[in-house]
DNA sequence: TGTAAAGATGCACATTTATGCATATATTTG
DNA sequence: CAAATATATGCATAAATGTGCATCTTTACA
């Protein structure tokens, strides 16, 4: 059994870079409306959408719609149950997400970056 | 010496959480255009903007907006010299940036969130 | 000293995105 | 079955954002 077989090259290293990169996830994490939203589920648990509009200025429509997006890209998970959509933290993806993004990160500046890089 | 002087409330934990939330960082990851500069920066290290310009196909005077947003949220650090403004990693600043928030997340999360909440 | 090069900035324009209203669908309840 | 409730969706609109061109400033160089 060999202990190692290959040794990532730069361009290998960027590659996993990007391919842990979700443009669309740091999208939908860069509005504050949609943060609101996470900071009601989180103080309130699993909520439908009625209960979270309640405490914002928006309309149903556009928090359904929010809520819809944080579900795509694996923030929130959904279950409907009768005539009620019941959203709540998706917490092993989204967390997952973010630390993978942050561990590639560390590996690119780290073996990727020239020395001058990063200096100041 | 007090061992503990405050448990932290969920109010306290929240706010926590939105303290450590830059809207304005994570929309600047979010737009791929920067994700794309990040990457020639891991890849070349400290840059020039018209070396930078040269592998993408935007002008000039928009990848030095992209460059001048991704310094002021922290992202990277320049430097003038001569007539060349140079660019590289704030790797220290970037990275502690999305630990906190990843920290934060965590801590609202196992916190401040019922049981039923992340269930799925 | 005049010309070129590097970057910043004002401006116009195109695309994206957030928003709200009206309406459609599904489900509950009287 | 009719009315009410919860949500989804089409559509129009407003705001935000990305883009490129023209131009200005600063610095290098012949």
């Amino acid at each position: 059994m060999e202990i190692q077989t290959h040794i990532k090259t730069r361009d290998e290293i960027l590659k996993e870079f990007s391919d842990a990169y979700d443009a669309r996830f740091f999208k939908t994490l860069g509005e504050p409306v949609r943060i609101q939203i996470l900071s009601y589920l989180m103080k309130n648990g699993r909520s439908d959408i009625a209960s979270i509009t309640e405490n914002m200025p928006q309309d149903r429509s556009v928090v359904s719609r929010h809520l819809n997006q944080m579900q795509e890209v694996g923030m929130l998970c959904c279950e409907k149950e009768t005539r009620h959509m019941y959203y709540s933290i998706n917490a092993q993806a989204f967390i997952d997400k973010l630390e993978k993004f942050l561990t590639q990160i560390k590996k690119s500046i780290s073996v990727c970056c020239p020395p001058d890089c990063c200096s100041k």
